[in-house]
DNA sequence: ATGAAAGCGCTAACAT
DNA sequence: ATGTTAGCGCTTTCAT
């Protein structure tokens, strides 16, 4: 069971044509007449051609595949990005090939190594590392077109499609605020660090700094938060501020306990992320499936757990997809040859509003 | 900001030796000195070579690329299974060029043509007509390398990876049977032939039909609930076999909600898959969230929100990474030149029990 | 409008 | 162990 491949050369063969013509033909170049140009066709589908872009790439230098590196492809929030991009690419006919960074910096730099080698004729990029990654670097410098998705590194001017984190998170506990609630807990992934949240409350207690683009999320978030509570000219209660340690639910969820166990336990709760949503409700559910009618929960959801879950929260949607679509689309425009200064957008996120806010205290 | 390309021939000349040599050095191949290998990897690095997969492919016929087809990369099924899929390649160094077919045959069509186009070593694809797929068998006779995830198609002999529906579904029906359950609604999506119901269930009133592997997801999972009433001896009761036409949870919801409504409900539910039991959720906690302690709820959870929702529901995970893992091994195996009859394997999905089962009824 | 020929970057035969 | 040469399948000058 061997391929047996039909080259260019068999088919000009066929047609009696030179291969330089039954190129332009199949490959849609220059001028042919009507007729060679049907006869082309003709051989061409009788024998079954099929182009080899692998040849056509040495040549053409081109190859006509975006590659991808993503943070994890089974994660709800890349696999929606992920499909954005798709839609985009291959609406344009490429290919897209695709690897995950597990957001560990050596696997991003072997997957850019082994897109680059591949020739892919862009690269759209979750970066891991925000402070600074030579590797991308070195790949804008060589010429290799790029996009950044969802966050920005330091220094590297490319087009970068993000998530408006710190308006919206701003204006999501700003309605918590609105509604009457003058407890509101945050619960944050804000990593081991400790001392770094307290270093951040007082470096933002007038003014927030101004690299805030280069935060993590959670830490824009956070920052939202903050910004509310300054623009309602409220203090800041520390014990309000529930930073987990690790991404995980479980270390969420013993945080809510915690919180709620408090005295003076928070009347709403602003979870941060997806995880953290999860880790929240697994807290208020501990005793059954049912939300306490004396809090407020509104949550970031990037897994789309929301949508399973009934009435009583209210919740922050992620424009996933369109994440990805714009991404594909501005580095399509920079292969394109389009020149200018790069671009820099942020998408607001989408209110799911589920009455919670209003009817609660 | 032109790409500087560096070619081997260049690293050559800086060596002071042939392209052949430095060809064998840099691509692994055959013998050559200690010396002069240093000598052509230090020119290499210091000269930033970087390979050109592209032409190598071109030669030597393999670009070290798999081409999958998915669903729907964004579905946590896919996503998912794309994951095992990827760790796999990635493990191995090659690429992975992907598609969405959307189930449509179309769109499968022209992803099996971008991908053959681009000479990728092999295919997963999740074919979205079992019936017949003539684009496949093409590519198969031309000698491409194929692995089928989730489905079988007719007559195409091909490593396949499907999840054992059947047996595990029975295997599960038959706990609710077990605990005393005597009026078990399943709920399915078994298309919009509303004459095809009743078909299957004469011809499998005394046996099932031989190609049931064969059948969609939900008619296979179906079976499984029919042969654990068979088992114990029950009458099917068709009012129980809640059939949705489309695949939608809304739809799903209804099915569950007229049900309940019924005078004879059923005191267990079934649910075929996730958007399925997200229906059956729906309907539950339309008037809140609670699930009533008379009805006992089995669901597949290809979604993972059961991980969200708390006790009081027993689930069936369905073994996805594995599954995609699996399909790659296969995969790279064939390619690897191996030779033997198409395997068939089954993975069985994994129980969660949440105690439902033992304490209601 | 068509053909002849060169060559993209690399590897695989065949020499030496 | 290393060099020479041919050529993968295609596109692209440069002729005609």
């Amino acid at each position: 069971m061997k391929a047996r491949k039909v080259t260019i050369v068999e088919v000009a063969k066929g047609a009696g044509v030179s291969t330089a013509t039954a190129s332009r033909v199949l490959g849609k170049y220059g001028y042919v007449g009507k007729t060679t140009k049907e006869r082309v066709l003709t051989v061409a589908s009788k024998l079954g051609y099929q182009p080899n872009k692998i040849a056509r790439g040495l040549i053409t230098g081109r190859t006509r595949t975006i590659g991808v590196i993503a943070g994890d492809i089974a994660s709800p929030f890349y696999a929606a990005v992920l499909r954005g991009i798709s839609d985009v690419v291959e609406g344009h006919g490429l290919g897209l090939l695709i690897t995950n960074s597990d957001e560990r910096l050596d696997r991003e730099v072997a997957a850019t190594k082994l897109l680059r080698e591949n020739q892919v004729d862009g690269l759209i990029v979750s970066p891991c590392d925000v402070a600074d990654s030579p590797h991308l670097r070195e790949a804008v410098k060589a010429g290799m077109p790029m996009a950044l998705i969802d966050r920005k590194v330091r220094g590297l001017l490319v087009d970068t499609v993000a998530v408006e984190n710190i308006q919206s998170s701003r204006d999501a506990v700003m309605r918590l605020l609105l509604a009457g609630h003058r407890r509101v807990g945050v619960i944050a992934e804000l990593g081991p660090d400790e001392t770094r949240l307290g270093d951040f409350l007082a470096s933002t207690e007038n003014q927030l700094p101004e690299d805030l683009a280069l935060l993590s999320t959670s830490w824009q978030r956070l920052a939202g938060y903050l910004e509310a509570h300054h623009a309602f000219g409220l203090e800041i209660d520390p014990k309000l501020i529930l930073a987990v340690a690790g991404h995980s639910a479980t270390a969420a969820k013993n945080a809510a306990l915690a919180a709620f166990n408090h005295t003076a336990r928070p009347t709403a709760l602003f979870c941060a992320d997806g995880l953290m949503s999860v880790g929240a409700m697994a807290a208020i559910s501990a005793r059954g499936l049912e939300i306490p009618s004396d809090l407020s929960l509104l949550c970031f959801d990037d897994l789309d757990w929301m949508t399973f879950v009934g009435p009583g929260i209210d919740a922050i949607a992620q424009p996933r997809r369109r994440l990805g679509r714009a991404a594909a689309r501005f580095l399509l425009a920079r292969i394109g040859e389009a020149e200018g200064a790069p671009r820099d957008i942020r998408l607001a996120p989408r209110m799911i509003e589920r009455g919670s806010l209003q009817s609660i205290r």
